[in-house]
DNA sequence: TAATGAACTTAGAAGTTCATTA
DNA sequence: TAATGAACTTCTAAGTTCATTA
């Protein structure tokens, strides 16, 4: 993938968080950054000379390859190369593209005759659940953890679905509890299997909820006496407030975090707030604070903790399982479902990314008064702390928190919310890879429709025309407007501006070529080199004419308007839907690609991660290399050469045992010949093994596929692709992600198409 | 129509657990 | 059996989108 989108020697800077763009902003962000730029290069310098010995080249050459294939020279996918040929050629042939007839691009074909349930699995917008209302109504006596429901209603996802195939639930006997949790928690009884079943028409997301609230915070510990806080040289005892607080500081003294200025800043400022007059009349320095004592003893703290034994080890798990098992689950309608964050966070000093102009300021702690329950009426409410009491409790089943309150950094709200395996996240998700799907059947109507609003008369469609060519070649995310100094200055498509990207009429022997450096969510930067088609090219220099770098490059522009038109142009799309689509549809492309049916079941593996690496690169879906890699990688290395002699010393008695059978021509030998070859064969395969770990593992150094494997990738896709190869799902997923998708294991089979 | 608020998804880092190896 | 490192889990920040309000 040349010079675009991936690791490339500028790609692999881009895992720094820092825009050069802004180094003028703050000298001491300045330093900050040389700092961690040297340090990068030196590790870059480092796994360019040092690191690599240990791969031969004919790998490097595959990794290259495999970025090649990727992403092609000119940055474009294959995808779009593909079909924009294709267009191209259409148009110059002034045919019509036989595909268009057989999409729909305006109303995609029915699949199944009836429309009603039709809906139900192709159009999110009108998914349907058609629950007994009177279900609901009342309590449930009976919370089950079962899939009885299906049978009662006898009205399942419609065979005729292509990809989507009805499973025939055996009935079971009711998971009949009274008090809902204890039964549960005991029997592995039969998965829910939600996927079977209808959904809400009207809005509402469910009908019952019941659960215990949130676990709250731990009170503050105070120090034992001998933990001394000293200013100025002098040891002095803080009161309570000033103490906690003083304590969050000292445990992240060895953090990068407490060196930067506006950390320092921001924790100063409200830890003063926090202090009585006394203190905040003496300690008016920072500089003079020495947290060194608190620091050790948190750090002996930690040790301890680690050095404990077994059995206050297994005293702590069965204490945090027991909390688990009490506010860790709810029941909404009728099952016990795992709540995803059941903890109230508690306080400490704001971790922002990037450079956030909030790091350091006191996170609060966030007390009943402060904490808004939702729930049934009819449920048995969570009862607030002894003495305290909730700021609401409410009963609004138009949403999906159970939990919510009110953060003091941004005054943003924060949920308590269902874990991913749950049916309402679930149908979410699912709705969303729907969505997608739904694109794909148009996508080219769209691509046909943005190029021709490159030519608009008016700025502001032909700027939402380019945009959305970055979104959809690029996966860029769509980019709202930020409020400035309220968070990092990053950026998204809409939000770009000029300083962000560079022309080249020319560049490394391509035409057009469009240099992006920004940062992105999370302050990750993004480092592209993208060649372009002449008129995206002329069309943004047109929109940087006049301008400022720090000007907006798409001024006509913003994250609502485009979604507007996107809207008009099919059903529930967004801009974040293309990434969705372009994840996936590439992942999928990627495994027919890569996946070569004669290898055995670690290349396959490799082949799956390579093109889930793919998507993360498309992505940018970085990660900082870890601390141990290079040490990892040697020592694998060392592994690699260990086998490598046992091979070679396997293959040496294998010639002797061959030469024996010469000699003496009896069964023995020829025995003994057999279980040399059969050696060879396995220490072999243990190298093969090795070896493609060592691949796999330095081609992910700064990718993280996790992000994509979560968020953007069919399961389907995957799941059907473990069922074609004969792959163990668990190769692929782990157990928290074979629950979250679970309604993906069990209804692709082997042909689904994304 | 812009600003604000609310709800929900996506994100990487940090923390914890588990498996492997010396 | 401890040390190590990878895998997995948790945490919570930072996005997107849609609804509401001014």
């Amino acid at each position: 993938m040349s010079g675009d989108h991936s690791h490339n020697d500028s790609q692999i800077d881009s895992g720094s968080r820092i825009n050069d763009t802004h180094k003028h902003k703050d000298k001491y962000k300045d330093k900050e950054h040389k700092h961690k730029d040297h340090k990068k290069d030196k590790e870059r310098e480092k796994s360019k000379y040092g690191n690599s010995d240990h791969k031969d080249f004919s790998e490097k050459k595959h990794r290259e390859k495999e970025k090649e294939r990727v992403k092609h020279k000119d940055g474009s996918t294959d995808r779009h190369k593909d079909k924009h040929k294709d267009k191209d050629k259409r148009k110059e042939e002034n045919i019509k593209p036989k595909k268009e007839k057989e999409n729909g691009f305006a109303s995609p074909p029915r699949i199944k005759c009836e429309p009603d349930n039709d809906d139900f699995y192709h159009s999110p917008k009108s998914l349907k659940r058609e629950r007994d209302d009177d279900e609901a109504e009342v309590k449930p006596k009976k919370i089950k953890t079962e899939n009885d429901r299906v049978d009662k209603k006898g009205k399942k996802r419609k065979p005729g679905d292509e990809d989507i195939k009805p499973k025939k639930t055996q009935k079971n006997k009711k998971g009949d509890v009274t008090e809902g949790k204890k039964k549960a928690k005991k029997e592995p009884e039969e998965k829910w299997k939600w996927w079977e079943e209808e959904r809400y028409t009207d809005g509402s997301k469910w009908r019952f909820l019941e659960h215990k609230g949130p676990v709250m915070a731990a009170p503050y510990e105070p120090l034992p006496s001998n933990v001394r806080f000293s200013y100025d040289g002098k040891s002095m005892k803080l009161s309570l407030g000033a103490e906690e607080v003083a304590t969050f500081f000292a445990k992240m003294l060895d953090h990068e975090y407490t060196t930067k200025e506006i950390f320092q800043k921001n924790f100063f400022n409200d830890w003063r707030k926090e202090m009585t007059s006394e203190e905040r009349a003496k300690i008016t320095d920072l500089k003079k604070c020495n947290f060194n004592e608190m620091a050790e003893y948190f750090k002996a703290q930690s040790e301890a903790r680690k050095a404990m034994t077994k059995e206050d080890k297994l005293k702590i798990k069965a204490e945090n399982e027991r909390l688990l098992q009490e506010y860790g689950f709810c029941i909404m309608d009728n099952h016990k479902e795992r709540i995803a964050n059941f903890r109230i966070e508690p306080p400490g000093l704001f971790r922002g990314r990037g450079d956030h102009p909030k790091m350091g300021m006191l996170k609060r702690r966030i007390r009943p008064e402060d904490i808004i329950i939702n729930c049934s009426k009819d449920s048995k409410h969570p009862k607030p702390p002894p003495g305290t009491k909730w700021k609401e409790v409410r009963h609004d089943n138009k949403v999906t928190w159970l939990v919510s309150w009110t953060e003091n950094i941004q005054g943003s709200i924060k949920y308590i919310m269902l874990n991913p395996s749950s049916r309402i996240k679930g149908e979410k998700d699912w709705q969303k890879y729907e969505t997608a799907r739904n694109l794909k059947k148009c996508v080219e109507r769209l691509r046909h429709q943005y190029r021709e609003d490159w030519k608009s008369k008016e700025m502001k469609i032909r700027q939402r025309a380019v945009a959305l060519y970055f979104i959809d070649k690029l996966a860029l995310r769509a980019g709202n407007e930020k409020e400035e100094g309220e968070s990092a200055d990053t950026v998204g498509c809409c939000s770009l501006r000029v300083e962000h990207i560079n022309l080249h009429a020319e560049k490394d022997g391509q035409e057009f070529v469009v240099e992006f450096d920004f940062l992105g969510k999370d302050s990750i930067r993004y480092y592209n080199k993208v060649p372009v088609e002449k008129r995206v090219f002329k069309n943004l220099q047109l929109f940087m004419e006049n301008k400022q770098p720090e000007d907006d490059l798409f001024d006509r522009l913003n994250t609502s308007i485009l979604n507007k038109h996107l809207q008009e142009l099919m059903d529930g799309l967004t801009a974040k839907v293309f990434r969705t689509y372009n994840a996936s549809i590439t992942l999928q492309q990627q495994l027919k690609e890569l996946t070569n049916p004669d290898e055995n079941l670690p290349a396959k593996i490799l082949s799956y991660n390579r093109a889930n690496r793919a998507v993360a690169i498309l992505c940018n879906h970085q990660r900082a290399a870890p601390k141990t890699f290079e040490k990892s990688m040697q020592n694998l290395q060392a592994k690699i050469d260990a086998k490598k002699d046992q091979l070679a010393e396997a293959k040496r008695d294998l010639k002797g045992a061959k030469a024996d059978l010469k000699v003496r021509r009896d069964e023995k030998s020829k025995k003994a010949l057999e279980s040399k070859k059969k050696a060879v064969e396995r220490v072999e395969e243990q190298l093969m093994k090795l070896e493609v770990q060592a691949t796999d593992r330095e081609e992910n150094k700064q990718i993280a596929l996790g992000t994509s494997k979560l968020n953007y990738l069919d399961p389907r896709i995957s799941v059907a692709w473990c069922k074609k190869w004969g792959i163990p799902i668990e190769k692929i997923y782990n157990k928290t992600q074979r629950e979250k998708f679970a309604w993906a294991i069990d209804m692709a089979d082997e042909d689904f198409e994304f």
